[in-house]
DNA sequence: CAAGCAAAACCTGTCAGACAGGTTACGGGG
DNA sequence: CCCCGTAACCTGTCTGACAGGTTTTGCTTG
């Protein structure tokens, strides 16, 4: 792996440059192909190459499912808890919403929009609904023009996948649950208008509502 | 890999529990043991497992490894910048030092005051200067009690190994570069008196700081 | 000469079998 | 009962092989 990494540095590969074969990296470097594999493979489940059959490995794009799989593993073995991940995500969204403010593009603007018109309809459709929910918040950070923070919501995604409908359910009136919506518009809203206190204010109070509503379902 | 996390959930393994033998897993999956290790070998490079000679693999414990590898991937394909990672860093440490100053035990607070002392000696020395900077950074984390903090704060260690010296020849005069250190001792001195909002200050004041030291230096 | 196509070369995914050397478990001897 | 040597187990690595996907090459044809 770090004769790998280091022939990426060495020549300056960028994302979609091609690595060199296995074949010709085991002579290289006097080693089994098998070996050579093993690093290849490694490094694709950090997504820091991407291999395919029949093509040559290439340098891969930042993605966030190695990290997905780093925090699934860390809370299905209680070394990180849900209250932990929401400590993180409040406070990285709230800078998200804040830099979205001032740097979304329109259409970015829109989209943003767009999504929480789609949760609306999706009031009774928790699936849906989910989804929309996801997707604001990736779409938030990609407006954030961070990859860092893309890179950490998209890792928490996996997670809130599993918590998500827990505290769906726990929000049993439909006045919660109309809240839970109308509060996603007021962000998308002060991030529309380009108003970062509205927004960071509004998705603090987002975070507020969420995590009452996971502890009141008992996730600690 | 599917097939090995998957195990580990069924059977609710926690961390330094063991996992099937190569040849095992290779005889009850039907594939061969080159295609078991490969997997294996993946799952121990996001650090989900650990691999030893002669040993059974084990369930691991988190660790920034993998993610830092990551994180230097961006880096180096500029996909991220360092300011953007500044960014990042100062939304999550302003956040760490919050919560280290209310849960910080007494043993915690004297070793980070005593990490700051160091520095004070280690002025004129930037390679230990340096590394009692990360030091101190990694034991807030750690204060904060929130593992997902560590592990980020952690995964940015590597590259700021790389930027940190830059910063540091910008600091020209004796008086920037004790500024600098001061800074330190003034999170320090909140933590270790619980003073959130005056920990969460100086550490916002450090990272303005330390950013105008990046700017100068040219890094954008 | 250019375009198109088919074969060859290349490449990854997977397998079987083998051996070195480290680790663990067991059973016999003190 | 304890200690220690051996056997069983396990990982790291290698060789060689084959299926099936991809790219390149070079020939043929218009």
């Amino acid at each position: 792996m770090g004769a790998i990494t280091h022939h990426m540095r060495q020549n300056d590969l960028m994302p979609g440059d091609k690595l060199p074969s296995e074949a010709i990296l085991s002579k290289e470097l006097n080693v089994s192909r098998a070996t050579v594999r093993e690093a290849y493979q490694s490094l694709a489940a950090m997504r820091i190459i991407d291999l395919a059959v029949g093509k040559r490995a290439t340098v891969a794009q930042i993605d966030h499912g190695a990290l997905s799989l780093m925090i699934e593993h860390g809370v299905h073995t209680d070394q990180i808890n849900i209250q932990q991940i929401y400590d993180v995500r409040r406070t990285i969204e709230t800078r998200i919403v804040t830099l979205a403010s001032i740097r979304r593009t329109d259409k970015q603007a829109a989209e943003i929009l767009a999504c929480t018109a789609e949760m609306q309809q999706n009031v009774d459709n928790p699936a849906k609904l989910m989804e929309n929910d996801l997707q604001f918040h990736m779409m938030l950070a990609q407006a954030s023009a961070n990859p860092v923070y893309l890179l950490i919501i998209g890792a928490f995604q996996s997670i809130t996948r599993e918590t998500w409908p827990i505290g769906w359910k726990s929000r049993t009136s439909q006045e919660s649950r109309d809240l839970m919506i109308s509060t996603h518009l007021d962000i998308a809203r002060a991030v529309a208008a380009g108003d970062p206190q509205s927004a960071a204010g509004s998705m603090s109070l987002h975070f507020d509502e969420s995590v009452r509503a996971l502890l009141l379902a008992g996730m600690t």
